[in-house]
DNA sequence: AATCCGGGGGC
DNA sequence: GCCCCAGGATT
């Protein structure tokens, strides 16, 4: 039926090859301009992996806070994979999607178990690492290891889309490989790793979502989106869905300075080995009440008479609104609670909720009831 | 190839 | 409140 049998779909090669002042401009630029983070200073594949698994969908104002501490608390390879998990999720905590600490633990474990603790070099032992995809072994090889290596992140999406005028989604599959093949044709043999960072560099603060500073950036002259009044429409990104609400309910278990808190199994959904007040999601036809009653027995089996509501937060995350309300809960009487031992509950004194690691919620609501303001 | 992941900052 | 962010794993 179809005369022509393939349609091409992506935008073919706009550059079959690639302008050569695009590396000059972007490096003259970024030797210039750069900030100047702390892990720039170093070529330690181990340091450029921690950075680079913390900055994973978080931007750097917020990394700059957890990175050096991180690096004191855990500076080798070795030192990660000897910690205990507790640990390294406190390292982490706020820094959310705890899934990327576990991971960087348990590849630090597999690079000392098969690669003497030393990180290795090839593309595809890299990609072999939990929590390391294209990106990061992109990342990895190009910055710490010189190679040339290409990556693509949200920024450099945003760069190319609009200095080669890429129409699409970027995340659908013909721009994604146009983008990366793209990415892997203006990396140079000689600063990848710099101009890697110098891509990221100019998307994350001048050719930025919105308001772009066009003026001040070295591609403006050749910039297509620029030249066809684009700048504001590419990359583009489909529309987000809003976000769902979720009602949760928990219950405050106090006994005197002590609390009760339950650690979330291993292989749980989210938050896992993370610490919360034992919740449970309010279901439809059901109060929250009944809800908070139900999180004391199914996470401690402990059966409880539930009081006031003595604290709500709101916690809006990527494509969910929690909002999860804190009610006071006492043993009911004539029954024993807690009958059997779980290693998952703890006791503790107020203060030393600091010490655990706590998804961002409850830390809030730990926050309301025992800081002192 | 689509969906999930349960933080957080900037504006 | 909305949008975006130095993505990866799972199905």
């Amino acid at each position: 039926m179809e005369e022509k049998p393939r349609p091409n779909a992506a935008p073919k090669k706009e550059a079959a090859r690639p302008p050569a002042d695009f590396e000059t401009r972007l490096l003259a630029w970024y030797d210039r301009y750069r900030r100047d983070l702390p892990w720039r200073g170093t070529q330690d594949p181990y340091a450029v992996w921690v950075s680079e698994v913390m900055l994973q969908q978080t931007q750097v104002a917020t990394v700059l806070r957890y990175f050096s501490s991180w690096m004191r608390r855990f500076p080798s390879v070795r030192a990660l994979a000897r910690a205990r998990e507790a640990d390294v999720l406190h390292a982490w905590q706020g820094l959310g999607y705890y899934s990327r600490a576990r991971r960087l633990h348990a590849g630090a474990r597999m690079v000392v178990e098969r690669h003497a603790g030393e990180l290795p070099r090839q593309h595809s032992a890299l990609l072999a690492l939990p929590g390391i995809g294209a990106y990061s072994a992109g990342a990895i090889a190009s910055i710490a290891f010189g190679e040339r290596a290409p990556l693509v992140d949200g920024n450099v999406i945003r760069v190319l889309a609009r200095r080669f005028g890429l129409r699409g989604d970027p995340n659908k599959l013909p721009l994604k490989r146009a983008l990366w093949q793209l990415a892997g044709e203006l990396v140079p043999a000689k600063r990848p790793g710099d101009f890697n960072q110098a891509l990221m560099e100019l998307g994350a603060t001048v050719c930025t979502p919105r308001a772009p500073r066009c003026d001040e950036c070295p591609l403006r002259a050749a910039c297509i989106a620029r030249r066809d009044g684009l700048v504001e429409q590419l990359p583009e990104l489909p529309a987000r869905a809003k976000a769902t609400r979720v009602r949760v309910a928990a219950a405050l278990l106090r006994d005197g300075e002590h609390v009760h808190v339950v650690r979330l199994a291993p292989e749980a959904p989210r938050w896992a080995g993370l610490w919360t007040f034992p919740y449970a999601e309010v279901r439809t036809e059901e109060t929250p009440v009944a809800a908070a009653r139900r999180a004391a027995l199914e996470a401690m089996g402990a059966d409880v008479r539930v009081g006031a509501r003595v604290a709500k937060v709101t916690h809006t995350i990527t494509r969910f609104r929690i909002e999860l309300e804190l009610y006071e809960a006492a043993p009911a009487p004539r029954v024993r609670s807690g009958a059997k031992r779980r290693p998952n509950v703890a006791r503790v004194r107020a203060r030393e909720l600091e010490t655990l690691a706590m998804p961002a919620p409850h830390r809030k609501l730990a926050r309301m009831l025992f800081e002192e303001r």
